[in-house]
DNA sequence: CAGCGCATATGACATAAATCATATTTTGCG
DNA sequence: CGCAAAATATGATTTATGTCATATGCGCTG
């Protein structure tokens, strides 16, 4: 077994922190978060925690970015949520003191800390503004995750193909030349039908049905969007 | 318009409180709820709140269903949660300072207290062990969701369908002779679609088939679950 | 208690999307 | 660098489910 090298990043100056949950802790917390936590490397494909298992700690993305993702009974993906720079994984299972109901694995590498169990929920329980904030991300949560029911549930593939690549425009967009913007995120087709609950052939054909409409155009996997209103359109999104 | 009877019914003598988050307050907080609250009789049809109104104050079911439930752009309705005696709704909203973002109307008819904003919050804010037992419950209701929606994305209607009577069938079920069970919520056939996104002429089917394979029986509106284990096949249930 | 109106039921048909098959291209690796 | 394996692409076919049409039943209201 490899040996995997522990880095070095103190919260207090951690160029992610200002996107956390912990942008507004003082700098006490920040040390205290500082004296067992680890950071590691992983690599495109490593998993941090599986389905069933107990956590023992928060995963906080320094960089890089994870997909957190549930497998039904018949083997088949469906993501949950992306992770990028400051996001925090796994939380919910902690506060609960339950099983992780979903699995978390990394589709671009980065540098991940773990704060143990302890140290997170010492915070938690002794700064109640911290308390609220979690609190209040758990609630936006919520509302995402009823949102995301509702457009798996009435929207057909088509509309939904086109909303998420809205969404991820939003999350992880880089302006380029044109009104274009590049959506950077290495996801594979197979992901993104993971997203939108279809089949992997079914990404492919819309995609190539977005790129004839010039909607968007294919750089290899990354996906650029040309025409933004139009997947508006497609998305039919009066107000979702 | 009809002037609505106020029914008194103390927080601390609710038939319902066991079932309900307000189980473990102490005699000070539950008179305190009692002060402002308000507990109407609704009927069916009657709607508490619609999405984008802002909450006031935290519905309490002492008796009756409701649903609570979001209409998407092409007036198609997608039900996120039932709620029956005992539970909150709107608690979301309420917590995180914003507008409902689902609608809420009476499918039972029943009593359902209100209580303002500035009570709520009052005990949230200065009982610790409550404010964490709503945390516990957001946990809860976000797993939930996130549950929902893996099997909406990736099960068949069929499927969702039988796994959906059987969490009827735990949450409304009165055992009846011979081993069946009445699902005890008068869920029209539309109400059943909207909550497994499906259309309504597709339940009815489905229902029609489950019947002809002697998993469910038909009264009226009511179901009756004869072979739970024959749906949990149909569910494809192998620990979802 | 009659009759209107809505919910349930069932059939016929249309279609979006899954599945299966097979190229083609890209990527990773020795 | 070259090969194998994986990912992407596209076509053919099947199938589940949506949609539209119509019939039947039931419950509520005057």
């Amino acid at each position: 077994m490899a040996t995997k090298k522990n880095i070095k990043i103190s919260c207090a100056f951690c160029a992610s922190k200002k996107d956390s949950l912990f942008s507004d802790l003082n700098q006490d917390d920040l040390e205290s978060l500082d004296i067992h936590k680890s950071c590691i490397m992983y690599k495109k494909g490593q998993t941090l925690y599986y389905e069933g298992t107990r956590p023992m700690g928060l995963f906080c993305l320094n960089s890089g970015k994870v997909k957190v993702y549930k497998i039904t009974s018949d083997g088949k993906e469906q993501i949950l949520n992306l992770a990028k720079a400051g996001d925090f994984i796994g939380y919910r299972a902690l506060i609960s003191e339950e099983f992780y109901n979903a699995s978390a694995t990394v589709i671009e590498e980065g540098a991940i800390c773990y704060i143990p169990k302890a140290d997170f929920l010492n915070i938690l329980n002794n700064n109640p503004r911290f308390f609220k904030r979690m609190m209040q991300k758990l609630c936006d949560d919520l509302g995402i995750m009823e949102q995301k029911l509702v457009t798996i549930a009435q929207k057909s593939v088509r509309e939904r193909l086109a909303a998420t690549l809205l969404m991820l425009k939003e999350s992880y967009g880089l302006e380029g030349e044109e009104n274009s913007t590049l959506i950077d995120i290495a996801l594979s087709r197979e992901d993104l039908a993971n997203i939108i609950g279809t089949a992997t052939e079914t990404v492919i054909r819309l995609l190539s049905e977005f790129k004839n409409q010039e909607l968007i155009s294919l750089q290899g996997k990354k996906i650029k969007v040309l025409d933004p209103q139009g997947l508006v359109k497609e998305a039919d999104f009066y107000g979702i």
